[in-house]
DNA sequence: TATTCGCAAGTTTTT
DNA sequence: CTTGCGAATA
């Protein structure tokens, strides 16, 4: 191993980062400040151990997004070339400690992880099972509840109902239940990771000490962020020897809502009185401006260790705070903003991030961007293993990679459809429960089963030699197993049957799974190495949202504000600061909750480097109408004094009944991105807040679409990041991002314009029209006004049709 | 008994 | 818009 110099691992640091990095033993607490170098304090730190004699493979780092455990592995490398340190997730590190111990707690080691909507089925068959009154809550509440309960890292058999509180019976009743069908299908959930990991621990001594003594050194970051069941978790890795240093800041503790304890951190101290606490309250990141907008903001809260913010950085441009009319507006007006700065050639887009508290207030920026021209990249992450064609075929490979996956098995059995119904289905699962072997196994001794009647039964006997045959396939290669399910059971060619466009894009979206398992083949070639089906499946169930953002490439990021955390944008705006959206109403219960909504700002406030707009809109579309939105509370706890703020000028001729109105008659149209003509027009001009862009001679568009190809030519040779180790994430992940380049919006612009969809009250009888289903007709009438507008149309082939104008997809040559 | 169609309801944050 | 659920239909 290469020696490295004292000078190479404190020479970058400050004294207050060096003092984290130089204590070796015991425990340590380093509270750090947003921007204050955090990363490289760790990183440093193990280097600075490992210097000191310690094996690198006796240090352990566990981090809470792959996203960061890479980094940290990428920097880490760049220090100690060749070392063995473990960097990785809580959820990752339990179930690789549980795959290799998984009889210990009942499972097997093939188990799968189930993402929210499977065990949402899970619970709900669970539900229906123990047969409980829940007329006062929804499975959804019951889901909470035990996700919480399991959070704390209470377990089925140890859950205690408090006397007298109704949910906690039920809970009582439906959480044996339902760990009981997980257990049968072979399954865990996320809380499941955590809580078998602990139960594994406090149950086997012997593993537990030899886990202990293996990792010496353990380095836990964003510690405000960790729940009771991650709690214990370090506590007994932390038994014989306590070299823990755990990372964290109070201030950016927003995910209590998911079981995070932030006493935790607040309490650090007493857990272990030997602590040495250090603070990073240095800056690197932020402009001054920015910071005294955070600072001030987060003084409001009661709950936290008292923290300064200071930098040496510039004072930069004050800070803006804006009110649009409408959600239109405010996406025209920053994505106009945004195109002017890349058409000057200020910026580029990717130094530009839109942050936000709920994923579905991107729609409008996406509208907006899309006309405008800029590329953008939606960081969402689930949203493509959501997809109901990528979740069926990630079906076969489960119930492939774990026979007992019954809730795999349901998935797929009649998809493509096999004439295998929910009555079916029913007789099956109750054989299967009864007989306490998996659906798998029931299916293959369907004929025994004497409530199914003979048909289905060979329907069912083809679906199981079906499987055998693809069961037969070695697993070494995803690729190969993919496309031998695409083969065997015709899904791929089921998507495209009916011709339709939706069918194909679906299609696209299958051949983009088999294009991210040939990568995954590629980058993990040793299937013992969490290479072949097993470890990729593992890795699709624990990739999360910010692992998918792409860094290198350059679009504007679209984001939610927690999935935000640990970056950091030139630019930054954030959006919708309303009431019920920030803080949201579902969270607007008691202070501190109220407390945990003013952390996600300031969390979004603290990416801002040089730039940063806060804004909110008069309007927002809610339950199917436009309705006046109440400006945040948050807003009045920011220095307004020192920040430049714009509101709709007095005299702009805004007339809210009519917005609405107009609005929504409109609506249809904000969604499906089809930008015919600009919502602007009818809602009126936007507040002028910085220079119109020239009037539109389309070389706007032009000139950025220009700049962007060039950036991109340039990032794809400078930005090939070589990720060895264990690469967590890869390249699979970052497949993913709901991308849309400036080539993809050249052809939408060019499509639009051979064939141009109209304005509703555009339509006239006799206008010639094309449908993508059924062909060229001529309208002979038309009706109604507003979205109840219709038009009749005589096709050539198949005679006349109705249509709602506004929704439907009618062209004109 | 499976499939398809129509209608109603609903949209926080995520490992 | 999307999803899920129930009723009609083949």
């Amino acid at each position: 191993m290469r020696e490295i110099s004292t000078d190479e691992i404190l020479g970058p640091l400050n004294e207050q980062q060096r003092a984290a990095v130089t204590q070796i033993d015991g425990p340590l607490l380093i509270l750090a400040g947003p921007g204050s170098g955090k990363t490289r304090v760790i990183t440093h730190r193990i280097a600075n151990i490992i210097a000191h004699g310690v094996p690198s493979f006796n240090v352990i780092a566990l981090t809470f997004t792959n996203k960061a455990a890479e980094e940290m592995r990428v920097r880490l490398k760049r220090l100690v070339p060749d070392n063995r340190t473990w960097t990785g997730t809580f959820h990752r590190f339990c179930s690789r400690l549980l795959r290799e111990h998984a009889s210990l707690v009942g499972l097997k080691p093939n188990f799968t992880i189930y993402d929210m909507g499977d065990s949402k089925k899970v619970m709900k068959q669970a539900i229906a099972n123990v047969e409980v009154d829940l007329r006062h809550y929804s499975p959804d509440m019951l889901i909470n509840q035990i996700s919480n309960v399991k959070s704390s890292g209470i377990t089925a058999a140890d859950f205690q109902p408090r006397p007298g509180h109704s949910l906690d019976a039920i809970v009582a009743k439906v959480y044996p239940e339902y760990q009981k069908l997980l257990k049968m299908a072979n399954g865990v959930d996320f809380d499941d990771l955590l809580l078998h990991a602990v139960d594994l621990l406090t149950n086997s001594p012997e593993i537990r000490k030899a886990l202990d003594l293996k990792c010496t050194y353990m380095m836990v970051d964003e510690y405000q962020d960790t729940n009771l069941a991650q709690y214990k978790l370090i506590r007994l890795l932390n038994h014989s020897v306590q070299n823990l240093a755990v990372t964290g800041d109070p201030d950016q503790s927003i995910y209590g809502w998911r079981g995070a304890n932030i006493r935790n951190i607040l309490e650090f101290e007493k857990d272990y009185p030997a602590v040495n606490v250090v603070r990073l309250e240095q800056n690197y990141r932020s402009t001054k401006s920015i910071l005294r907008v955070a600072d001030q903001l987060i003084s409001n809260n009661r709950q936290r260790k008292e923290k300064k913010l200071v930098t040496n950085n510039a004072e930069g441009e004050p800070a803006r705070l804006v009110t649009f009319p409408s959600p239109q507006d405010e996406g025209f007006d920053i994505a106009d903003s945004i195109a002017l700065a890349v058409q000057k050639g200020e910026r580029r887009p990717r130094d530009f991030a839109i942050l936000y508290r709920a994923n579905y207030l991107s729609r409008s920026l996406e509208h907006s961007l899309r006309s405008v021209g800029v590329p953008y990249q939606v960081v969402n992450g689930h949203e493509f293993y959501q997809r109901k064609e990528i979740k069926d075929v990630m079906g076969y490979l489960h119930l492939l990679n774990n026979p007992d996956d019954n809730v795999a098995l349901e998935r797929v059995i009649n998809v493509p459809p096999r004439k295998i119904g929910k009555v079916t289905l029913t007789r099956l699962r109750n054989f299967a429960q009864d007989s306490n072997i998996s659906m798998l196994e029931a299916a293959r001794n369907a004929e025994q089963i004497d409530s199914i009647s003979k048909s289905p039964t060979g329907k069912i006997a083809s679906f199981v030699s079906m499987y055998d045959r693809l069961a037969s396939v070695p697993t070494e290669e995803v690729e190969l197993v993919l496309k031998a399910i695409l083969e065997e059971t015709g899904y791929r060619d089921w998507l495209t049957d009916d011709g339709s466009e939706e069918g194909f894009e679906r299609a696209r979206n299958v051949d983009e799974l088999v294009v991210a398992a040939q990568e995954y083949d590629r980058d993990h070639p040793d299937p013992t190495e969490s290479g072949g089906l097993e470890g990729y499946l593992e890795q699709a169930s624990l990739v999360s949202d910010t692992d998918i953002w792409e860094s290198e490439a350059d679009f504007v990021t679209l984001m939610t504000l927690h999935g935000a955390k640990g970056l950091e944008f030139p630019c930054v705006y954030i959006v919708g600061l309303e009431d019920g959206i920030l803080p949201h109403e579902r969270s607007s219960g008691d202070d501190d909750e109220i407390e945990e909504e003013r952390r996600l700002l300031f969390v979004g406030i603290t990416r801002a480097q040089e730039q940063l707009q806060i804004s909110r809109c008069m309007n927002r579309f809610r339950k199917g109408s436009y309705w006046p939105a109440i400006a945040s509370r948050f807003l009045m706890e920011l220095p307004r004094e020192e920040m430049q703020i714009f509101e709709p000028a007095s005299s702009h001729h805004f007339d809210e009944e009519a917005l609405a109105d107009s609005i929504a008659d409109l609506d249809p149209w904000m969604h499906d991105g089809l930008p015919s003509y600009d919502i602007n027009d009818d809602v009126g001009p936007s507040i002028e807040i910085h220079d119109p862009p020239e009037d539109g001679d389309g070389s706007l568009g032009d000139v950025v679409r220009e700049s962007i190809a060039v950036a991109q030519s340039e990032s794809g040779t400078t930005g090939d990041f070589s990720n060895s180790g264990e690469g967590a994430t890869g390249k699979t992940a970052a497949a993913f991002p709901r991308i849309v380049t400036a080539a993809q919006i050249e052809a939408e612009q060019a499509a639009m314009q051979a064939h141009v969809r109209l304005h509703p009250e555009s339509y006239k009888v006799d206008m010639e029209v094309e449908h993508p289903e059924y062909g060229i007709g001529v309208i002979v009438e038309i009706t109604g006004k507003g979205t109840k507008r219709t038009a009749t149309v005589d096709f050539e082939r198949l005679g006349k049709k109705r249509f709602r104008l506004a929704f439907c997809n009618l062209r004109v040559n």
